[in-house]
DNA sequence: GGCGCAGTGTTATGAGATAACATCACAGAT
DNA sequence: ATCTGTGATGTTATCTCATAACACTGCGCC
């Protein structure tokens, strides 16, 4: 992802002290919570945060070796769901992508501004799930999670091009 | 679809007349619009009319066919692109389905609460795209689309169970 | 009647995700 | 210290979802 635009986008992704930072505290929080945080969870999580944007799972697993070797699917797609269970993660499903939670981890509803030119994704604190609730309740509906994902074009993309 | 749970629901899907009269419609409009509402397009938006529920797209290819002959992958997939795009259906993208738009037609931006249980779908008009537009303002992103989407339980499913 | 375009038919393949089952690692009980 | 259950992983195979590519057709238009 991130390479369908040319021109010039200022923020990359967080550099590898920012990554060692998020993933400690990650693996303390979890840890401290009786969670197992191995090494395949580790080592997707450490690639969702290295990317910064949203990364397809067959991207995850073919770089999930250090070495250069790939995964099996099945050790991938279940780091994933642990980490989304555990709020470590998201899935975008407009885009069937994954990316790491920006805000701060837990169990949370979550709405994404996608830019379809370059990918950059943005998580937005769910303003949306309150009024989505509203009209939820009033059809009489009890919601249990949303997919709330929004596309167009980032303020560098909206600038060039 | 809407196979998960045993208890009662009394809305089923709509009957004949009603499909035939939505067809009637949606054909009228399009022609008069200048497109060719062919006889692939018509079949794949009868299933949906039809099912009054989010559709698998392998479903419709299982469908298709009057006489029970399935269709090509790309029979029904350019059939739903179309009507996805001159808004008489929609993708759910959290369960990869399609739906019949219930909200007049046109292109529009729509929200949906789906049953996990029976899997009953509503359409309700957007009162959040309202809210994501202006966070994605705030943000500095130009929106094009939104996916937004809440699962959960319907007023049935809640109290049986 | 020849051009161009939108739509279709057909084959093949790419991309996303999971089922099923064997094995392993570890915490807690005895 | 060892047994034992549970959660995690390894591995194979398969299933579901979606599209690329190319040939062909019908039709409006000049």
């Amino acid at each position: 992802m991130g390479d369908a635009c040319h021109h010039h986008h200022t923020d990359g992704p967080p550099g590898a002290a920012e990554v060692e930072r998020a993933l400690a505290a990650a693996d303390g929080r979890l840890t401290a919570e009786g969670e197992r945080m191995t090494a395949a969870r580790l080592r997707v999580l450490a690639l969702l945060l290295g990317a910064g944007e949203p990364v397809k799972a067959y991207d995850l697993i073919a770089r999930f070796g250090e070495d250069g070797q790939p995964a099996k699917p099945p050790t991938v797609y279940r780091a994933l769901e642990f980490l989304e269970r555990k709020g470590l993660a998201h899935r975008i499903a407009s885009i069937s992508a994954y990316v790491a939670c920006t805000s701060g981890g837990r169990d949370h509803a979550a709405a994404f501004l996608i830019c379809d030119c370059c990918g950059a994704t943005q998580e937005v604190s769910s303003p949306v799930a309150g009024d989505l609730g509203l009209v939820a309740d009033a059809a009489g509906y009890a919601i249990e999670r949303t997919t709330i994902e929004a596309h167009g074009r980032c303020p560098a993309c909206r600038i060039a091009a």
